[in-house]
DNA sequence: CGGCGTGACACTAGTGTCACGCCGGTGCTCTAGT
């Protein structure tokens, strides 16, 4: 049968969108491959399809737990029953019983974390499987070295005789493709290649000599004009602080960062979504597995630690393909508070040292952490390191990891000063080049932002508080 | 590295200055003890 007649047969859809055929023949006939589309781009179906072609079961390695229930939800609410999770929400007799009938279903989500538990790969290995998924595939680069190290372990706890892995992303470098293909070990694989490039959306940039301009211009910006919004910035205290100045102009907005309640933050997710909320202030905890189409604007109010998140968090506006902006704000010394950040969490070399010294007097190095030595993030990173190499190739494998790290902060910060269209500059760093420019582009190449702006509804402020929104102050101020 | 809050102190009754210390992102899992 046609591909095109499994497609209507499975989904009910009459032709595939672009890349997906490719995706799924290379997929069909047993081959690697990677696969970087823009999202929005039905990722989800290259893994779905085969699936029920083969009609066997597909593992999805993913990043978050909110992001895998999401999934799983999706599918039963579209009829598919045999989706599961497997990851820390189980209890210990869910998780055994999932186990023990894994067979029965169709789509089994993970994250790196349990897969690479020597009871449950075991388990894992002996299913026979149509697909190996990773979702979100450039995570191995981005977390693998110096946060979530199981990422780096996927390709090795696989067994040698697996089915085709499919590794799927937005944007990749080539550095990042080689990371893939590296730890997913992955057999020379098919690369589908979609431009990195999204026309509708503008790329704004405003300079200022003080912080105060900056927060100034950022309050009108957000008072004038109409959302739906994310604003980024750094630290989770300046996101309070800032939501809790435009909530004061009556803007409906809340805060968002890793320190809040899991519970929080999905009611909050939720609420933007659904459109309830019409900004959101976060930390880069924000967005990833964020399905919302109609994100008009991306303000940064400090840059990005390096070009490749920065592309992912702008990436986040006009899913829908209608116009969108991305305005990022500089002011003199912000690149400081990115470098500080980028390269403090890396291991000491005291620490290092030290490992190796509770190593040598026979002590579980673990212990570091209880005496206080040590966080747990960095001395599972730190463990992964010297589990491989002796203490000097480590010293320097942590300082190439900080170099590339200021050099990524540098890259940044070279498209924050230069006058060279920004959307280019973009392209570029991903290795490709930009063939056509739309007509409204960049700072430099012009744009008009009345044009893209439209002026603020005054319409909700009138409406007496529902209940979302006395749940959110609730969140927001910590009042009952 | 730099911003910001705090507290001590000075010079005169509340405000100004300065030194000092602290803080700064991303997520998974498991387990002991409440």
């Amino acid at each position: 049968m046609q591909l095109e007649q499994l497609l209507q047969t499975h989904f009910g859809y009459p032709s595939f969108r672009p890349g997906q055929k490719e995706v799924i023949g290379q997929l069909l006939d047993g081959r690697d491959t990677v696969a970087l589309l823009p999202t929005g781009m039905g990722k989800s179906l290259c893994y779905q399809l085969p699936g029920y072609i083969f009609n066997k079961p597909v593992l999805i390695i993913s990043p978050l737990l909110s992001l895998m229930q999401d999934q799983v939800d999706q599918m039963k609410q579209f009829g598919e029953k045999r989706a599961v999770a497997i990851n820390s929400f189980l209890n210990r007799n869910e998780k055994k019983l999932v186990l023990d009938t894994l067979h029965r279903y169709r789509f089994i989500f993970i994250s790196p974390e349990m897969l690479v538990q020597p009871q449950i790969i075991q388990r894992l290995n002996r299913l026979d499987l149509a697909l190996i998924v990773v979702d979100e595939a450039h995570c191995i680069s981005q977390w693998g070295f110096d946060f979530r190290p199981d990422y780096l372990k996927i390709g090795e706890v696989l067994k040698e005789d697996r089915p085709p892995i499919l590794a799927l992303s937005a944007t990749a470098t080539e550095k990042v493709l080689e990371d893939i293909r590296r730890f997913l070990k992955m057999r020379d694989p098919f690369e589908y290649i979609h431009s990195v490039d999204r026309p509708n959306i503008r790329f704004g940039k405003k300079v200022f000599q003080t912080r105060e301009e900056k927060m100034e211009w950022l309050l009108d910006h957000v008072t004038q004009t109409e959302g739906p919004g994310i604003i980024y910035t750094r630290s989770r205290k300046r996101t309070d602080e800032i939501a809790a100045q435009l909530l004061q102009l009556g803007i409906s907005v809340s805060s968002y960062h890793g320190g809040k309640e899991a519970e929080d933050r999905q009611f909050i997710q939720q609420q933007f979504i659904e459109g309830a909320l019409d900004w959101i202030v976060a930390t880069n905890a924000f967005g990833m597995g964020v399905h919302k189409e109609n994100v008009r604007q991306i303000i940064h109010d400090t840059m990005p630690s390096n070009v490749a998140d920065y592309m992912q968090e702008v990436g986040r506006a006009g899913r829908d393909g209608k116009d969108a902006i991305a305005i990022l704000l500089y002011s003199e010394g912000d690149e400081e508070v990115a470098r500080f950040i980028a390269g403090e969490d890396l291991p000491s070399e005291t620490q290092m040292e030290l490992y190796e010294e509770y190593r040598n007097r026979k002590v579980d190095p673990k212990e570091m952490i209880q005496d206080g030595f040590i966080s747990e993030t960095t001395f599972r990173v730190l463990h992964y390191w010297m589990g491989l190499y002796p203490l000097e190739e480590v010293k320097s494998i942590f300082r190439k990891m900080m170099n590339e790290k200021y050099r990524s902060v540098d890259e940044m910060l070279r498209i924050v000063k230069s006058d060279r269209c920004i959307r280019e500059q973009l392209v570029e760093y991903f290795g490709q080049t930009l063939k056509d420019k739309p007509e409204h582009c960049c700072e430099h190449c012009g744009i008009d932002y009345q044009q893209f702006l439209l002026p603020r509804q005054d319409t909700k402020a009138a409406t007496a508080p529902s209940t979302w929104q006395m749940r959110l102050r609730q969140i927001l101020l910590g009042t009952d």
